[in-house]
DNA sequence: ACCATAATTCAATATTCGTTGAATTATTGA
DNA sequence: TCAATAATTCAACGAATATTGAATTATGGT
């Protein structure tokens, strides 16, 4: 993940509808969401819905798969951590410190 | 820190000079950096690196101090691991997953 | 007080973003 | 094949964002 994408990434989730569309398929996990339900569940309108979901898809923050006439999203947890991830990289140049490591972030 | 709080920090984050003005106070840690080294470090203008600075500071990702004639700018790392709590919080609906909760996480 | 340095504010501009409603594509079941 | 459901695309608009150069404020040293 270079530069360009966390900046999409991020670009992605900095957007009150996109937040709420992500937390709620981060909560609903392998299970994933349709359109449907995240418009009932959120109160986003299916034009604005599709919109956003192409942002975050485009962001590689969620998945789509087809399942006959539902689509299901799914968070993409590999993005989002090596969004964790790169927000401390380096920290306080390698010191200890007061600053945050995802536990997952040995191999980033 | 709310919804919208989350919003402000991940916009302030989703920009390319921001970003890496923000990972290079990361890096600097403690010690914070002026706008001037931060100018020279990452070819930002001046004027520009001002605008992008207040963007952060209104995020609370950073924080500024006066020295002297120097401003003193350092990365806030209690916002920062604000934004990775929230964005894993309640994961797969409290299930084991795949997913990743940053280590200071237990209390958000 | 004066000058130089440090940094910000202001005004203007082009670009990007979010939302809405209408129209369109895709899939299933009768 | 026809109707119904699921979801997306398109066009249009107003609002927010990023960047630039010029002007301004604040501080320290002589």
């Amino acid at each position: 993940m270079n530069e360009k994408d966390i900046v999409r990434a991020l670009a992605a989730l900095a957007q009150q509808s996109r937040l709420q569309i992500f937390r709620q398929l981060v909560v609903a996990g392998m299970d994933g969401m349709t359109p449907t339900r995240l418009s009932e569940a959120l109160g986003v309108p299916s034009t604005a819905l599709s919109f956003h979901l192409k942002e975050l898809t485009n962001a590689s923050l969620i998945t789509q798969e087809r399942d006959g006439r539902n689509l299901i999203y799914r968070a993409e947890f590999a993005t989002m951590n090596g969004l964790l991830c790169y927000m401390t990289a380096n920290c306080c140049a390698g010191a200890a410190c007061e600053a945050v490591t995802p536990a997952s972030c040995v191999n980033c």
